[in-house]
DNA sequence: ATGTGC
């Protein structure tokens, strides 16, 4: 959309009563009709193009609240924003005091990054790279991966996440888990968002992955998803902030690896369950919220929260495996084709969670957390940049950065008949990507995303992050 | 996001 276009937009929001101004590089929206209502922030760089459907969803959010009590307090889009399926955009980061949404996180509960560096240099890699993409495409296209385990890991992983499914696994592995270095992989755990171990319960998890007995045989745990997830073979192109590289462990020309999925089938089922529950828990006899986002309320039921938040929790604990598994497939097939090569972890974050912060909770959906010194991954399309960068802690937009580059076509406008789907149109050439399906490739083109570059700029310019090195992309997995 | 639907 052009700035003109996007005036317009934020002048009829004007005429609806919103008071809108533009300030150092954001839109500052009231979204609420009420003296005290919330006030959005939207990050957006000059000439950005923005769709009105994601600015119609951000001030629906800003709307909620609960008759016994429970508003949204702030909100804030991250320049990546986009329109969402269930009624909240991509990108939306809301904070709520005396509630919490459940489908302001939707169903992709802890979709996330991982990234790990490599002592492989760029030759070296090449060198091996057909033997790797032979025994990686098995892997992850095929679904011949094995992480067949007992009920109670499970239910170690889904109450204690990480913590417990490494402790509980340890001693008695089976599957692929039999080739894990676990000492490996308790040893970084401290460089996993919230150890990857949040306070879960299994009796929210999908009764399917926890028989009374024998062995669980899932077939979510190691595997890619659909979308924009992907895993990635990149090079360190650039050092961005030499010190903070230095504490990452990352260095220039080093062959990395970055990973983004999250929760499967079982954040869809969890996410599910939830919507239906907050629909059900709203007061009888009131007219339902049109927007259709239901909220929980503290006040008027607070074990409904507490019981909401440890559910989300479980699902985040599968993601974190997950992501961990994906991982360790990597190690595992790296040390076949080169033999002993270290690939250490530099972080694993969710951008799909809600946390508590301050006096309240913080959701957000499609944006990273940015806290002070925290470490942040946001990836581009398959063909352009993916970025390590850390938080500052941004109190304007609430600690929080976005997570992508934000989709600037649907799937549908890709793949559909008429549409140029030459390597050039696409944006793909020179981009090796394996996927089982072709259509994948079309849907998921860098043509389909917005540019990457003045999304971090933007985000630099805000204080919001400070970047600390550039990747390019080798080799891309989509499933 | 989801072995799904435009």
């Amino acid at each position: 959309m052009q700035p003109k276009k996007l005036l317009r937009l934020f002048k009829a929001l004007q005429k609806k009563g919103l008071d809108t101004t533009y300030q150092n590089g954001a839109y500052r929206v009231a979204l609420a009709n009420r003296a005290d209502g919330p006030v959005a922030e939207v990050l957006l760089p000059p000439d950005f193009p923005v769709e009105v459907k994601a600015l119609k969803q951000l001030a629906q959010l800003a709307e909620v609240h609960h008759p016994n009590g429970g508003k949204v307090t702030a909100l804030c889009a991250t320049p990546d924003f986009h329109p969402g399926d269930a009624g909240v955009a991509i990108g939306s980061v809301v904070q709520t005091k005396d509630m919490v949404i459940p489908a302001a996180v939707g169903s992709d509960i802890n979709c996330g990054m991982r990234l790990h560096t490599t002592e492989l240099n760029l030759d070296r890699f090449l060198a091996g790279k057909d033997r790797l993409v032979a025994l990686l495409r098995g892997d992850y296209l095929l679904g011949s991966r094995d992480v067949t385990q007992t009920a109670a890991s499970m239910q170690a992983l889904f109450s204690e996440g990480l913590i417990g499914w490494t402790s509980a696994m340890r001693d008695n592995p089976s599957g692929m888990a039999t080739r894990c270095d676990f000492h490996q992989l308790e040893c970084e755990l401290d460089r996993v968002f919230a150890n990857g171990s949040m306070a879960g319960d299994p009796r929210w998890a999908p009764p399917a992955l926890l028989p009374d007995a024998g062995l669980v045989r899932d077939d979510g745990l190691g595997t890619i998803g659909g979308g924009n997830h992907f895993v990635e073979f990149q090079v360190v192109e650039e050092l961005l902030d030499t010190r903070a590289a230095y504490r990452a462990g990352i260095k220039q020309g080093q062959v990395a690896f970055m990973i983004h999925s999250g929760s499967r089938h079982v954040g869809k089922f969890i996410g599910k369950h939830w919507r239906m529950r907050a629909e059900a828990a709203w007061p009888k006899g009131l007219p339902y919220p049109t927007s259709r986002l239901f909220p929980l309320s503290q006040a008027d039921n607070p074990d409904l929260v507490a019981a909401y938040l440890e559910a989300e929790a479980t699902a985040a604990n599968y993601a974190f495996l997950n992501r961990m598994l994906l991982a360790e497939i990597m190690r595992q097939r790296m040390r076949q084709v080169f033999g002993e090569v270290a690939a250490p972890l530099v972080y694993d974050l969710p951008h799909n969670i809600t946390l508590p912060r301050g006096d309240g909770w913080i959701t957000r959906k499609g944006a990273c957390p940015a806290e002070s010194g925290q470490w942040v991954i946001i990836p581009g399309s398959m063909g352009t940049a993916s970025y390590l960068l850390e938080g500052l802690g941004s109190e304007r937009f609430h600690a929080s950065a976005s997570h992508g580059a934000g989709r600037a076509r649907s799937r549908f406008a890709m793949s559909r008949g008429g549409a140029d789907k030459s390597e050039a149109a696409l944006g793909l050439t020179g981009v090796t990507c394996i996927t089982l399906r072709e259509e994948r490739r079309i849907e998921e083109a860098p043509n389909a995303y917005k540019p990457i570059q003045p999304i971090i700029k933007t985000q630099q310019a805000a204080g919001m992050v400070r970047p600390v090195a550039k990747l390019r992309p080798i080799l891309t997995f989509k499933a």
